[in-house]
DNA sequence: CCATAATACATGAAAATTCATGTAATCCAA
DNA sequence: TTGGATTACATGAATTTTCATGTATTATGG
């Protein structure tokens, strides 16, 4: 038998193949859509939320400042999303969700929650607990 | 008190945010060495393994293969990894680590099993071998 | 106040990624 | 066999992301 690879045991490792295997999976209903999985993560985000600022939003969709002023323009050329001043402190850009960002990712958040049950189908209601509080763990103690 | 947002609840987004948070911390230590994160997995990868396929590489690193071409043939250019093709069927290119390759990235490989033993030193045994389990019935049903 | 620092974002250039497609090698069924 | 799929990879163009930096606004110590 072959020695175990460093990276079969590595915690990095597992998390990103699981985090993958979700997402990849979920793609393409995302792309069916006619969105990117940037776009995805942002109007998952916003559809439900208060406006963000373009640095908080950046810090949710796990991406850097520079990317999310682009991603959100871009967004903002197609309607889904409107960016406006913050008049308690001009320095920063706020976004929100439009009426038609929100039809449009409205349909997928669904879908979303029902892909996510098949995924966790596979878990009994404790495991289910268990994952979330050591993923919550996890993200907390980095 | 504000409605939770689904985003908050969702399993995708918690396995992001915690793939995030360890990779986030350990990046600077990738960097010090000279490495992308990408060139990082795939030198993790290849480091203690037998060589791989393009392809076989772009789903250990969770990319695409035109990404991981064009990403080996920048680090063979720096002589950390060596394409060859496979005699057996020509169509494919073997990529290995080179020793200069391992050099480089063995301390690395050292660092990342510090840093995950401080990331789980939040949880207990029972915690850490139940996080691994699900993590892979999680990947193993999607 | 004022000068300085810190924060928040935008932007141009560079780099990386991805998509669409092309080519060559292998497989397989008739 | 052999001709049509299938597989594996490379590549050019387009897109996206990132880096480095610049500008404007707000915070803060003296």
């Amino acid at each position: 038998m072959a020695a175990p690879r460093f990276v079969d045991g590595y915690l990095g490792y597992l998390l990103g193949q699981a985090n993958h295997a979700l997402y990849k999976d979920f793609d393409a209903h995302v792309r069916a859509a006619g969105l990117s999985s940037s776009e995805w993560r942002v109007l998952a985000t916003l559809h439900d939320s208060e406006p963000l600022t373009i640095s908080q939003l950046a810090n949710e969709v796990l991406s850097k400042q520079p990317t999310v002023t682009k991603l959100v323009q871009r967004m903002a050329d197609q309607h889904w999303v409107v960016l406006q001043g913050d008049a308690s402190d001009q320095r920063r850009t706020l976004v929100a969700a439009t009426a038609a960002g929100k039809r449009l990712v409205m349909p997928l958040v669904q879908e979303a929650r029902q892909h996510e049950a098949r995924m966790l189908s596979a878990l009994g209601s404790t495991e289910k607990a268990a994952l979330r509080k050591l993923l919550g763990k996890l993200r907390y103690h980095a």
